[in-house]
DNA sequence: GAGTGGTCTAGACCACTGC
DNA sequence: CAGTGGTCTAGACCACTCG
């Protein structure tokens, strides 16, 4: 298994490759279980120790879900666990409940220079602009606004967005077969102007946080793009370093 | 090696508790070279391999770092690597530079309930607070305050702040051997008070971010409560979710 | 070349799940 | 009980660093 290429790729990197391209390719489902380890190793002629390896890779970062005694699964953003991985709002008070989504509005419009920039799109190519209030208990706490790909989101409408139970991920998920799977935040401090602290029911000037955020999927190909602006009166946004 | 211990811990977890044993009591030191894997699998009897997946679980932890051919080193926050971990602020202008702290004031104090219950001592304990400002190319970004257990830290002064070329955690690191390991930042946004907007240069009432981070060390034993108002005009401050 | 971490293998056995 | 992932071992060999 000699490799003398002068970037050298270790085996398990290989097949780690190959079980992406098989997610990707949509062969093994979200929420579903993939081949065990011991197929895998003869599906792929290698020793099991080594699909362990590219599993465990793939399990740290959150595209597989390994549960003992049972299998490793498709990580799905269905799952509950998933819920607050990508928003991490917390009430002040401490008990943990999802934001209620409500959409606003869905729009069709052409990529400026910023959106084709950051969607690694054509500028002028069709994107889709979606905006949401998220409230905690009947209150509003969040507005944003989401630009999206057309081409990836061909269907995608405001009655889809409101008949939806659950995230929004798990609907571009399971309606489209686009998984996020890691994102990049910018965060500001900005006044609140007049539009949206009328919807957030704040006065106009009052601090928000403004949540910029780059959404990937496979192969760190971006496919969202949103803003969104966080009342923090009564919640806050936690972040883990380590 | 059966262990039929209702709570079953591995073998490769129990040699990781004595790594970090031996790391908590310094037997090796921050910037430092530990043992070989062959050298610390004679000294606990075990085979290379459950010392490498000790050293792996380490290392992702960031207490250790491994470097090919070279050996494997104990984490230091005077490592450069080490800078933008746990103060993630980057210019909107994108040029990376480490901020330049100015230590305003450093006094003693009593805790109060809040310090208390935080810092997990006894209310009334002996604190020491420390007011900074941080400042990007001569501009003030964030102003800080930071409560640390007054046991942990004798002799601390601002002198000894003001003297120290590098991260306030490398000072502790160094000064009073107590090593940073992970953090929790609440983050909101506030308006800028009179004191405050004076001193990083924006009107009262500004929209600022407030960060206000707890810091653990081994045992995840909190050992700092700090809260810091940053000015984002300029700058942002970047999470990456995954 | 010697020493380090990094990869790969093969096999044994353990812990957990569900039938 | 069979099947899954999880642990542990022993040994071979590779890639990287440095003297």
């Amino acid at each position: 298994m000699a490799n003398e290429s002068p970037t050298f790729s270790p085996l398990y990197r290989q097949i780690k490759s190959l079980i992406v391209q098989a997610l990707e390719t949509g062969e093994w489902r979200p929420g579903q279980a993939i081949p065990s380890e011991q197929e895998l190793a003869l599906r792929f002629q290698v020793s099991q120790g080594t699909v362990r390896k590219a599993i465990d890779e793939l399990a740290a970062e959150n595209l597989l879900l390994r549960r003992q005694g049972k299998g490793t699964f498709v990580a799905s953003h269905s799952d509950p666990r998933a819920f607050f991985r990508f928003l991490r709002l917390i009430p002040l008070s401490g008990d943990i409940v999802p934001l209620k989504s409500e959409a606003l509005d869905c729009w069709r419009a052409k990529a400026g220079q910023e959106a084709s920039r950051i969607l690694g799109i054509e500028p002028g190519a069709p994107i889709i602009i979606v905006r949401r209030v998220l409230k905690h208990e009947a209150k509003p706490i969040v507005v944003d606004e989401i630009y999206l790909p057309g081409e990836m989101f061909q269907g995608l409408s405001i009655e889809m967005l409101r008949e939806w139970q659950g995230s929004i991920y798990s609907l571009f998920e399971s309606r489209f077969g686009l998984r996020m799977l890691r994102a990049k935040e910018k965060i500001r401090a900005v006044s609140a102007e007049r539009a949206v602290a009328d919807i957030l029911g704040v006065a106009e000037g009052a601090p928000l946080l403004s949540v910029e955020r780059v959404a990937y999927t496979y192969g760190d190909k971006p496919v969202e793009w949103r803003r969104g602006l966080y009342s923090t009166a009564e919640h806050y946004y936690l972040n883990d370093l380590s």
